[in-house]
DNA sequence: CCCGCAACTGCAAACCATTTGCAGCTCGGC
DNA sequence: GCCGAGCTGCAAATGGTTTGCAGTTGCGGG
């Protein structure tokens, strides 16, 4: 066939099926979106979802909202690296997504940090500033292999 | 006399004279942002910045230039908090401004965090993925006691 | 298979933080 | 005091994101 999906990737169906269990309606767009997410490796912008859409499905406003359904249902996570524009990957059922980058600031390639360093410490932070509900965002900026010696 | 400046602030002619020494003017705008800077005890948004100017003197985008020129001299340094807003505090002479926030996620409060958790693994990481120039970002959000027990 | 209607879409306008073009003003070395 | 490069003020442009609204569609019920 083509584009094939990372093996995790969760099933069309399945994704699907969670808007529907919700009482979300499944779209042509939302189809297409969803994927589109389902092929990627990396976060992808809205608009780069946008451009991936199939000729006259969907339009970026759309894309926009749906993205937001999707986040708002915890069947996406957000990221921000830096650059102004916020990007989204899919999260498997149960997810919670927490994860951390290492990002090239000239290429933007992203590397996946398994990594988290101790929650112990995020409890304590949190403890000691009378703080609830606590997370944190970790990323890491640095110069790509191929972009070393070479800057603009 | 009026608003005292955190003790470690520095005096505003050893500012100025960061700017002279670099070949820049000191301007009536430039001075008063400085002003302002130096009194904060948090990071400011170029917003808030510039609604704290005296009547008269410097312009929304006289403080954005102004605020550039400082963080590509490194006397300032920039942070995102997430909500879309840039903010920025003044760095000591010499001083890199890696540090660290917790910040809650509904009223916006700010609490500086003295560790840094990650510089190990942030070595670790650069090296494992030939990655140079390494930094890290690491912010921690939570609810302030104030804001526990009513959110929106 | 057709209805009805809330959910959803497409398109355009609005928003907001940030950037930029440009003509006139000012700092600071001479 | 003079002059030129550096700055400023104002207004218009950008670019990502949000929103209003009228028309369309998914889908449960008949
Ligand atoms: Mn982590
Ligand atoms: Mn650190
Ligand atoms: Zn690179
Ligand atoms: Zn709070």
């Amino acid at each position: 066939m083509s584009m094939s999906a990372p093996a995790h990737a969760p099933p069309l169906e399945e994704l699907t099926h969670r808007l529907r269990r919700r009482e979300r309606r499944v779209t042509a767009p939302r189809q297409a979106i969803l994927e589109f997410l389902r092929r990627q490796t990396h976060p992808a912008s809205r608009k780069e979802i946008f451009s991936a859409l199939p000729r006259g499905v969907g339009d970026l406003a759309t894309v926009y909202r749906s993205v937001q359904l999707l986040e708002s249902m915890g069947m996406v996570q957000r990221f921000d690296f830096g650059d102004g524009v916020a990007r989204y990957r899919l999260l498997a059922e149960g997810e919670d997504g927490h994860r951390h980058h290492l990002i090239c600031r000239q290429c933007r390639t992203v590397v996946e940090v398994r990594e988290c360093f101790a929650a112990d410490l995020e409890r304590q932070i949190a403890r000691r500033n009378g703080y609830r509900a606590v997370s944190h965002r970790l990323e890491f900026f640095g110069l790509c292999p191929q972009c070393q010696g070479a800057e603009p």
